[in-house]
DNA sequence: TACTCTGGGATTGTCGACAATTCTGTCGAC
DNA sequence: GTCGACAGAATTGTCGACAATCCCAGAGTA
């Protein structure tokens, strides 16, 4: 039913559009080969997403975050996650147990290979699995809006030079908190994990973002 | 803009629309003198907020929330109110200190009065000026969309016995601790006070909702 | 009786046209 | 040269009409 708003929205979060950028009815509608009403929707859907900006009369645009913006959003996210991983750990199987275990070794094979663009697949595919076996749809649903909103930002940590290694043995940390059962440390460990990337955004500043980046559809904290 | 969206969904929260009502499209942008558009566009706006369920070529629905889902709704606005309760007492002023004793003392008052409905306004008051003096914008945008979706499950908690007692005494506890500026314990009583609602509602189990409740602008917790 | 098929009515989905508004570039006055 | 007024273009907002779909009642059949 929503497709073009699904099509719309991988589209601005892979960098097709950039925050900014005006997205006009006409184009979008010819683009998608589909009518005005289905962009206006997908306007609307994406606005109270908080990825598409409209004012009256003078059309929509990608929606720019602010650093402390996106700092506001990294500590939402950073008490849902914990709330997440606190339910994985009481009620993962111990099949989600190896598999959790197979993301970490997968993530330690492509910290070791330097491969960026796997460990940023693998950190999604982390963070996706531990919602699933949480089965806390409602802070699963907030957290994907959050990651989506601050895609733009998340992006800048997928480069920086060092960050995996940090990142990966925050995971591992949270990975066996989950699998030991243990709540308060699954909780823990992903805030702490969490303020780690705070901390990094904060320590970034306003500096200018890389100038060339196409595929945006990278995801890494 | 959405003007529209706005008067449907103050609508469906004081229960002038009940779960599971059809909303049909001409007869809503009739009673409202609009077009339909505006009323498809506010549907579109609602479904992404929670509150409006819609299903291809079948309509509109309002939608009904789950004992469960109304449980985790709870639970992530917990821990979203315990980092707005913990970043409120950081960064309060002496007036807003002020402000939020003024609360509890009126609070008091409705308590020893018994005045059920006076009490409702002043727990929203307390809480959304807790937002409010946080400065958290994503928290507060994320609880007050929370609050809305769970507004028929928190409405049976206004007319239980005794129930605002246990409350008055939780609400003060917050507000102590964010005049004292302490965070962790403010963190801790906002905890401590949605786990008690989420007590409330898991002890309620599925009872059926007392049967005629016209005016439900109320908000309790 | 139970089941299937079919038609009409009601509702939603989609398209096009036109009005309303904003934006842009040009012209003239000072 | 700068500023404001103004016309034309571009874009969004809104309405109505028609197509597509679903729902339900009723006829027909085994």
């Amino acid at each position: 039913m929503d497709t073009v708003t699904d099509t719309l929205r991988t589209d601005i979060l892979s960098g097709r559009f950039e925050p900014g950028d005006r997205l006009l009815e006409i184009q979008l509608s010819d683009h998608y080969d589909c009518g005005r009403d289905a962009i206006r929707s997908a306007f609307v859907a994406l606005t109270t997403e908080g990825l598409v900006q409209r004012e009256e009369n003078r059309g929509a645009t990608v929606r720019r975050i602010s650093l402390t913006e996106a700092i506001q959003i990294t500590e939402a996210r950073s008490v849902l996650e914990s709330l997440i991983a606190a339910r994985a750990a009481r009620i993962a199987t111990p099949e989600d147990h190896n598999e959790l275990l197979e993301v970490i070794a997968q993530m330690r094979n492509a910290v070791a290979k330097n491969n960026g663009a796997e460990y940023s697949e693998l950190n999604g595919v982390f963070h996706r699995r531990l919602r699933e076996m949480s089965g806390h749809e409602i802070a699963s649903q907030l957290v994907e809006n959050l990651r989506n909103r601050a895609a733009h930002h998340q992006y800048r940590l997928a480069v920086m030079p060092g960050r995996s290694a940090d990142s990966l043995e925050q995971h591992a940390a949270i990975a066996a908190a989950v699998v030991a059962g243990n709540e308060d440390a699954a909780s823990a460990a992903m805030g702490a994990h969490l303020q780690s990337v705070i901390d990094v955004l904060k320590r970034w500043g306003d500096l200018p973002a890389s100038p060339s980046q196409q595929h945006k559809t990278q995801e890494t904290d």
